[in-house]
DNA sequence: TCTGGGGTCCTAGGACCC
DNA sequence: TCTGGGGTCCTAGGACCC
């Protein structure tokens, strides 16, 4: 068997590229995208980079520095994102046999047996003139033979410009001389916490990381940095994942645009956020058990009190019917609910799936028979608002949402909706 | 006044069982 | 007077990722 080679293929400055390309009058100018409720800056272009506008930021610490550079602010579009990402996935489907889509923007390639084949480094700039050309959006690439090396090259790929894009670190040597160039928290797997506790060990850079000792590390922390030892030196303990394992949980959780202080209103919200994850839930084509009902107040605020409470709640049986989320979710709601506070946000998760029609009753439960025409209900729900958008939802949904999401500064839908196609003129 | 959202995995510790 | 030990399951919380 040849030795595993992983590629990385990320998109650079993916949200504010996708902006720039339907704006051709932005092309070298400073561009951020916000995040919901135009709240922090998500996503930088180059130049906002260079103008030293730092990533997460709440927007009212910066807003001087946007208007002093004329940086241009979008709220974020996810429509759009997500419609630009699966161009670029497609085509990097047409160009390796087998991809993993990692996130939004970024996907690893199994380059297994090509090595031999022809040169990576020149497989790899094939792979970014590709996506340049027929999507607009540029890349960079890493190639290791380990998913964590993989991350590495991609990463000085986009630090260094004379690398034309494109690191091949398959060699020993040039591994280690990167490495040592690395502060160790650059490292995939190794955040601010455990950056601070190496650092106690006398372990600064990445290159120390991969010299330390695997049962060492094993010992002061975890199975999870001991593999990425492993990795580190060039042993592959993470495979590629080409098929998309099923979702564990599904999360619907907002900010408010403003706060809530009326319980009737977060009612609205909890029911808002059900319904949503409900309906993944089904396009999934998974039913859930676990339910859980959290809301707080802001963290961020001294003047306000702070609160905080989740709750959860079994289901009889596995479901994917809104309306049964819907009861008990409003019945969690109510022993959660205190008056007074000011609610920043709130959310719900499901959790326990099942596969329908798998599910194994409790030996004394009345046997539940799911009525074939609440299935149909969803369905035709679902189908109706994916083809006309938002038409048919639950009362408790509300209609007015004074709570909903701030997002003053949206770019149109040029991609997902006909009305809001670009013209030329 | 204003600070995102959606995930995964691992570990420690308690409950419970024999 | 002396009062075990090992295994499993579950959950909460922490850490990480983009």
């Amino acid at each position: 068997m040849s030795p595993s080679v992983f590629a990385l293929v990320d998109c650079n400055n993916f949200y504010a590229s996708c902006e720039k390309l339907f704006r051709p009058d932005l092309a070298d100018k400073p561009v951020v995208v916000l995040s919901n409720n135009d709240g922090c800056i998500i996503a930088r272009s180059k130049e906002a980079k260079k103008l030293g506008i730092k990533m997460g930021l709440p927007v009212f610490q910066v807003r001087d520095l946007l208007q002093q550079h004329q940086i241009v602010a979008f709220s974020s579009n996810y429509a759009l994102y997500a419609d630009m990402s699966q161009r670029v996935m497609s085509t990097l489907e047409n160009l390796a046999p087998r991809v993993e889509v990692y996130s939004i923007d970024e996907a690893f390639l199994d380059l297994t047996g090509l090595a031999y084949c022809e040169g990576l480094t020149e497989f790899g700039q094939h792979v970014r003139r590709t996506v340049q050309k027929d999507i607009g959006i540029t890349v960079c690439v890493g190639i290791a033979p380990s998913k964590t090396l993989a991350k590495l090259a991609n990463h000085a790929a986009k630090t260094w410009a004379k690398t034309g894009g494109v690191v091949d670190l398959t060699g020993k040597e040039r591994q280690r001389k990167l490495l040592a160039l690395l502060p160790v928290n650059e490292v995939w797997g190794i955040g601010g916490k455990l950056t601070k506790r190496l650092e106690q060990l006398g372990i600064t850079t990445a290159l120390q990381l991969a010299d330390a000792a695997p049962d060492y590390i094993r010992q002061h922390f975890s199975v999870v940095v001991e593999r990425t030892v492993r990795e580190l030196n060039g042993e592959s303990c993470i495979a590629l994942e080409d098929v998309a394992p099923t979702k564990k949980q599904i999360i619907s959780s907002r900010a408010f645009g403003e706060r809530i202080s009326d319980k009737q209103q977060m009612r609205e919200a909890i029911s808002e956020y059900i319904s949503r994850a409900c309906k993944k839930l089904r396009q999934e084509q998974q039913q859930a058990k676990y339910l859980t009902v959290f809301l707080r107040t802001s963290p961020f605020s001294d003047k306000d009190a702070p609160y905080s409470a989740s709750k959860s709640c079994e289901l009889e049986s596995p479901s994917s019917d809104t309306r049964v989320f819907l009861a008990s979710a409003m019945r969690l709601l109510d022993s959660l609910w205190l008056n007074g506070y000011r609610y920043a946000k709130a959310g719900v998760m499901l959790a326990d799936f099942y596969d329908p029609g798998v599910h194994q009753p409790g030996l004394f439960d009345e046997p539940i028979v799911q009525k074939e025409s609440d299935q149909k209900l969803m369905q035709l729900m679902d189908t109706l608002n994916s083809k006309h958008g938002k038409t048919l939802w639950f009362a408790s949904q509300g209609t007015t949402q004074q709570w909903g999401m701030k997002r003053e500064l949206l770019s149109p839908a040029y991609t997902t909706n006909w009305k809001e196609l670009p013209l030329v003129k």
